[in-house]
Formats: C-alpha cells, structure tokens, sequence
DNA sequence: CGTTGAGTTGACTCCTATCAAGAAATGTGG
DNA sequence: CCACATTTCTTGATAGGAGTCAACTCAACG
C-alpha cells in the first residue's frame, strides 16, 4: 500500500505527456502504479505520414486511439464517393469511440499531417478499468464528453448560418490549441477547405468567401493555412444567438 | 457461488423489461444476483404528465435516465428563447449520459406525453459497474451508441436536403418502434411539426410541406400526428447518396 | 360556440450551392 | 533549379432550396 500512493499533480502531467494519454489520466489522481499498468498496454508507432490511414469504415474495432502530434480527420464515404469529414483531432484528443458498440469503427481516421499516436488496446483498457475504479470515471468522462461534443455540434449545424459556424468552429480549434498549450490567436489550419467546409456542411467556396469576409471584418488574418484571430470578441458575437456553444468555447482563464 | 449462475435470456428480459433497464442488461448475461443489485438502485418515479420537465440545463448532474413509456425530448434554449432539440427518446432508450463530464446537465428534457422512466443514480451505477465487468461492458457499449447515433446525424444535418432529412427521421423512428416490438409503418408522432423541425434543423413549414410532398407520391399517409409509410423502399431511395445511416436505419430481419 | 394552438398553403426573399475561370502554391521530373 | 502539371484557393455570376411572413383551415377544449 505504502508505494502505491498518489503521485503529485506535475509527475502525472509528466508521466501522461509522455504517453499522450493526459486525456485520461490528467485530471484524476491515478496511483503510480496504475500509470505503470496503463502505461503498459499502450502501443507506440511509429510516426504517421500525412494521408496514411489508421483504421477504415467497416474495420474490425480492436483499439481507440490518441493523438500524440498532428492532426486527424475521421470521416465516412458517401455511395457517390465523395466523403464527409466528422472530425478533427488535435494533439490529447481520441478517437475511435463509436466503433466499440457496432464492433466496427464507424469512419476511417486518417492523418492530415505527420503525426503520432497512440494505440491503445480496448479489450486491455476494459480489462484494466475493472480494476482501477478511477480509470473507469474517466472513461466515462471522455465518453461523456465526446457525447456532448457531438450534440453542440449538432446544434451548430442544425440551425446556424454559414458565419455562425465557421467562428464557431475557429473558436473551438482556439480554445483547443490553448488548452494545449499553443497560441490561442495564430495557428496552423491543417485541413483544407474542402474538408472544413464537408465538416461544417458548406461548399468550400463558402468557406474561402468567409475568410475574405473575416478578414474585411478585421476579425482574421488569413494567408492560406495560416490563421491569427485579431478581434476574438468579434468572433463571439458573431455566435451570441447560439446556445450552447458558448460556454464551452470561451476559453476559461 | 451457486445462487449466482447465469439466468436463462427469457428470465432477464422480463426482470428487464420490468426495471426499463432492458438496454443496458438485455444484450448480455448479467447474473441474477447482479440484476437484483442493479435493480435495488433504480428509482421509479411516478408518470410524468405532458410538458414535465425530468431535468434541465445546467442542473447538477446526479442521475441517468431510461424511457419506459411515452416520448422526451431534450432541447437546448438559445438566448432569444427559442428552444433547439436535440433528441427524441423513446422506450428503452437512455438520456443524461451527455452531463457526466461537465458535471451538468447540457440539455433540458421534457415529457412529450404521459411517460414513465426509470431514475438511475449515476454514482451508485458506476459503483456497482466497478464490481461487475458484465455491466461496465454494457455502458461502455451503451455511450458508444449514443457517440455513434449523434455522428450519423450530425453527417445527416451537414449536407442533406430537406427530403432526406425528414425520411431520414421517418425511418429512424420506423426502425426504433419495430425494435421495441410496435409497428414500423404505422405509428403516431409525439412530437409536433415544429418540434421536427427545430430537431432536424429545418422551418416547420417545411416540414408540412414535406409531409404533403411524401402523400402525394403515395410514400406516405398522413394525418396531423398519424403516420403511415405505404413505401419504405421509396423512403430508403430518397437516402441513396447518404453514407452511414442506411444500414443503422434498414430494419435487419 | 368562440378561443386557442397546430397544421397547411402561398408568395416572396435570401442565403448558399453550383458552375466557371483565374491565381497562387505545391509537387515532379528532367 | 527551372518548367510544367496538379492541386488548392479565390473570386464572380447565376440559380435554387428553404426560410420568412402572412393568411387560412382544422381540431381540441373549456
């Protein structure tokens, strides 16, 4: 008992950053000992190249991923072959959770840029969460969170208009990048057009025709993927009709 | 050891179907001692009357719920007080799960009709989840579901038309009331024009004007909240050049 | 039997998709 | 390292789908 006790805050950050699962351990005293055993199911591989998969629609579901550097996309395709991106995940984020119930993953995950992760087998997580009763909380917590996500985001494409949804979605990669530990102001796009205006249900001319417009509004700086937020208010109230939204997007100091 | 064997399938959908909980215990072999220990933390309410709330936004998040009869729905309000819904629950189906991570509710809900749940106290469930695998499989399953259904209508509501949109939700609900043992061509709606509306993110009049549009190309009868599908095939057809949701929303037989 | 809310239908407008062309960046092979 | 091909992005013109406003019908209810 007396080895097992709770490892301070700052080890932890150190001994998950490394692993590049703060998303689970982070903001819960896991036990030294359990960091050793959830430590020791995790798969590292090796670097990804940009547009390499990993895992297709219809795969069998064997592991949830987490993204260690880089960015992914999940999306599905649709019969006429043109595809529909889901998501995004940048650095902490997971993915593969909505495959474990239909035992098959739901969308290919693909990376958009070099990029590491890692696998982490569910059979082995499931295993080792019955006997850490806090690794379970947080289990559940991510599912949770992914669940909330997923409904804001509906929210969003349900109602809103084209700019409403393009700051919503600028304001999330925000909040995202500075939760991190990255500016929150000047960041990389890695996705294309195209595929930010699939995820938010616009045509990329759209999308491109905001930018300018963003710009005109001296609410952007924009060259290409390169992106600086210069009135973050600006963006804000461009949502003040949306619900949800917001809180979650504001980032908290 | 002995008192604790597997109970036959036959056993456990009833022990379920009587608790509501047939989600989260019908599809594996929870055993009976553990049935009579999830059953002991269920709270059952007494009906609800149409337009009860069971909780709302931003209430401390203490319990899971499950439909036993009648309709909620859970919707968000936006600032100029017109409500956004996210979701219609029928019978046997789970609300709440989205309010574990934030500790908070993210969305209000609200009887439709009569109805009957079951309160589960989500502390006391994850409890027990820690000393029976089986269960803690199960609700993992179960948030994966929920991940999984919020995807697929997210895809929907990115880029389909009005048309597709509300087939789509025809055919969801055609697929949940033949699961739960009701008709799938002939059903009422507990939820009115606006309600549909505001879910799928289309004006109400729209919505009317589908439902005309469906009777006459003979798809549909209809008549105010009564719905009868004369053609399924011709529903499915008006989905073709959707990806993930034809095979959730195909009835397997 | 009048009131109220839900649903239907029509006319009009506007947002955004689509089509199209050109500009800018990126990649490739000689 | 340059020329060419390819992709990505931008910008313009046009058209169509769905929202909005408005009037009317119908059912439910006291």
């Amino acid at each position: 008992m007396a080895q097992n006790k709770v490892v301070s805050i700052e080890k932890l950050k150190i001994a998950c950053k490394t692993c590049g699962l703060s998303t689970l351990c982070l903001p819960l005293g896991l036990e030294s000992g359990d960091i050793e055993k959830l430590d020791g199911i995790i798969e590292r591989n090796r670097p990804l190249r940009k547009g390499a998969h990993l895992f297709e629609m219809g795969d069998d579901f064997h592991n949830i991923y987490v993204v260690k550097t880089g960015t992914v996309k999940t999306y599905t395709q649709n019969p006429d072959g043109t595809e529909q991106v889901v998501g995004f995940h940048l650095p902490g984020e997971v993915m593969g959770l909505g495959g474990l119930e239909q035992k098959r993953y739901g969308c290919s995950a693909k990376a958009l840029q070099t990029t590491a992760v890692c696998e982490v087998p569910f059979k082995q997580l499931e295993d080792l969460t019955t006997s850490i009763p806090n690794l379970q909380h947080q289990m559940f917590r991510l599912m949770s969170k992914e669940i909330s996500r997923d409904t804001s985001l509906m929210v969003l494409l349900g109602k809103s208009t084209a700019e409403e949804r393009l700051a919503a979605f600028l304001l999330s990669l925000s909040s995202r990048f500075y939760h991190r530990g990255f500016s929150s102001t000047d960041f990389n796009l890695s996705m294309s057009r195209q595929e930010i205006g699939s995820y938010l249900g616009l045509a990329l001319e759209t999308v491109s025709r905001l930018f300018t417009h963003f710009q005109e509004e001296k609410i952007l700086l924009v060259n290409r993927k390169h992106v600086e937020i210069l009135n973050m208010d600006g963006l804000y109230d461009l949502l003040s009709n949306q619900s949800s939204c917001l809180e979650k997007l504001r980032i908290q100091s």
